[in-house]
DNA sequence: TACTAACAATTGCTAAAACAACTAATGTAC
DNA sequence: GTACATTAGTTGTTTTAGCAATTGTTAGTA
């Protein structure tokens, strides 16, 4: 067995540091615009968005968002509480709903996109594309990495 | 002003998702282990464990981990509760607590590091070292672009 | 058909995140 | 030295995270 040199290097440390400053501007950015969203109100409603014409279970939100069904439910409450989104009975399954977009919903999301693209924008700098591809293709190979350990 | 191709790139998602996959490995290795430590008290054990000497306040906690006072507090509430650190008055300011580890905390310390460490390695893979000063590279940068982004 | 397993979503609990408001101590200006 | 601002830490409230347990529905099997 080799000794990776990685073995002591605090990498997820940085990783943790860094999403939290993400979150931080965005939700301060979010704030100053009363949008009257949370980030992850906020990444619901883009999944939401992206399933527009499917439709969407709250196991699969869970799944692709990599929150827990309990949490998916808390915060589709309160989207639906904020009229932004609603809870359709699936026709063939009585025990699924498909989450959909309200108008106000849609409304909410063209008003925030371009507030998410600003603050993606800033934090990438002037980063260039191939260290776009290396990074994506480090985080997904540590994302697989972890996922699949037991 | 020029399009920054990077723009419509979710980078942000992917690394959230990649931390909250981390995350919940390492909690699932330490309940596994009957660690009884949450990660985020271990975070602030692993810097109470690198400032042993000097003792350090839980503002200056705070900031090196992100973390805002108020949470700080109540993960040093727990720490202390479960006898694993302590505060200790500051001679020169009475407004100041020094935290420090228990011999307890020590003993917690030493044992959850290899796991911590397990997770790690296995979560690099065989990324090569480049990918590892590349990743940090990113991700100093991106902290810095949205920490001084007003 | 009846029994059982699997599944979608919810509720209850504790921990953590972020903000605001507060207490107590320190520092600065006049 | 008094007045005011600043700082360290705490408390209260809402949201998110994760686990366990529960309800109601669907699927599989004897």
């Amino acid at each position: 067995m080799t000794t990776n040199p990685a073995d002591n290097r605090a990498y997820f440390f940085k990783i943790d540091t860094t999403i939290k400053k993400i979150r931080q501007n965005l939700q301060k950015k979010l704030d100053a615009s009363n949008i009257d969203l949370t980030v992850d109100q906020w990444v619901l409603l883009d999944h939401l968005k992206r399933h527009e014409t499917e439709g969407i279970s709250q196991n699969e939100l869970a799944e692709m968002t990599v929150k827990d069904a309990p949490t998916v439910t808390r915060i589709i409450d309160l989207l639906v509480k904020k009229g932004l989104a609603e809870r359709k009975m699936a026709v063939n399954d009585r025990r699924r709903f498909n989450i959909i977009l309200t108008d106000a919903g849609r409304e909410k999301f063209e008003e925030t996109y371009p507030i998410v693209v600003e603050v993606r924008r800033q934090g990438w700098g002037d980063l260039s594309d191939e260290d776009y591809k290396t990074f994506v293709r480090i985080l997904d190979s540590i994302y697989l990495n972890v996922s699949s350990g037991k």
